[in-house]
DNA sequence: ATGGTAGCGTTGCTA
């Protein structure tokens, strides 16, 4: 089986890029974020003509929306809302043979790293801190799931393109860093694109858009996330960044990240 | 130290 995370920045505007990642990679599963379309205007019958005709969205006006888009059918389609707001950042969808799959899409929080300060920031942090207690009850030993998405940190000193000086920049705060290895850690959930590249190489899924010239300056940030549970570990084959994505024409300032697995 | 771009839907908010 073959999953693509990619935060879209808008399915509409996108949609020929989307197309694009169909037919070149060849998704089984498609988990996008930042869909930024209210469900009555979603793309439904496009996204089928890709030859996804199992899809799944949740999605609002303007801002958020995750969807997921699937060859094979899915059982059940589960919107799930976080910190008490309706704001459409998860929704988990069951494939045929029971394999969860949650697409995620955490609060990005703002500027200011200070929750006291910063409402947006502390709101991230309580979404981690819930997907936490979530994950340590949401499974049992032998579950077979996919947490997907812009999770919106960058663990690792290589997910960064400078440590030191992003350790007071939203994303890769200390803080950020230990909730998000919680929430990793409450349900024993492995990382499959750290499986196969080392954490001495560095590695993004992000550049700004502010940046002049986002390939020689190379500021980036790995900050979209494929996590397993201990089941499927043993089936992980291979995992990729499209990092060429962000050279596309009007591109998202994410690119699609894949995962190949036996199921 | 600062400001830079993008999308949505209106002229501000979020990223």
């Amino acid at each position: 089986m073959r999953l693509v995370t990619w935060n879209i920045n808008s399915i509409r505007l996108r949609f020929d890029l989307l197309r694009q990642v169909a037919m070149v990679m060849a998704p089984d599963v498609i988990c996008l974020q930042e869909i930024k379309v209210d469900d009555p205007l979603f793309p439904l019958a496009d996204c089928q003509a890709l030859g996804y005709p199992h899809v799944a969205f949740h999605g609002m006006k303007g801002y958020n929306g995750v969807a997921v888009l699937s060859k094979r059918p899915i059982e059940v389609a589960e919107p799930l809302s976080r910190c008490g707001r309706d704001d459409r950042r998860h929704l988990m969808v069951r494939l045929e043979g029971g394999v969860q799959v949650h697409c995620l899409y955490i609060p990005a929080g703002g500027d200011i790293p200070d929750p006291e300060a910063n409402d947006k920031f502390a709101h991230k942090l309580d979404f981690l801190r819930e997907l936490a207690v979530w994950a340590a009850g949401a499974f049992t030993p032998g579950d077979r799931a996919i947490l997907a998405g812009d999770f919106n940190v960058a663990p690792l000193e290589s997910d960064v393109w400078s440590h030191k000086q992003m350790l007071k920049v939203i994303s890769h705060t200390p803080i950020e860093v230990e909730l998000l290895n919680d929430f990793q850690a409450s349900a024993g959930l492995v990382d499959a694109v750290r499986h196969f590249v080392p954490a001495s190489e560095r590695l993004y899924t992000w550049w700004s858009y502010r940046s002049n010239d986002w390939q020689r300056n190379d500021r980036g940030r790995r900050l979209d996330h494929v996590w397993v549970t201990p089941a499927l570990v043993p089936g992980l084959r291979s995992a990729l960044v499209a990092r060429e994505a962000r050279s596309w024409t009007q591109p998202s300032d994410h690119v699609p990240v894949m995962v190949d697995l036996d199921l």
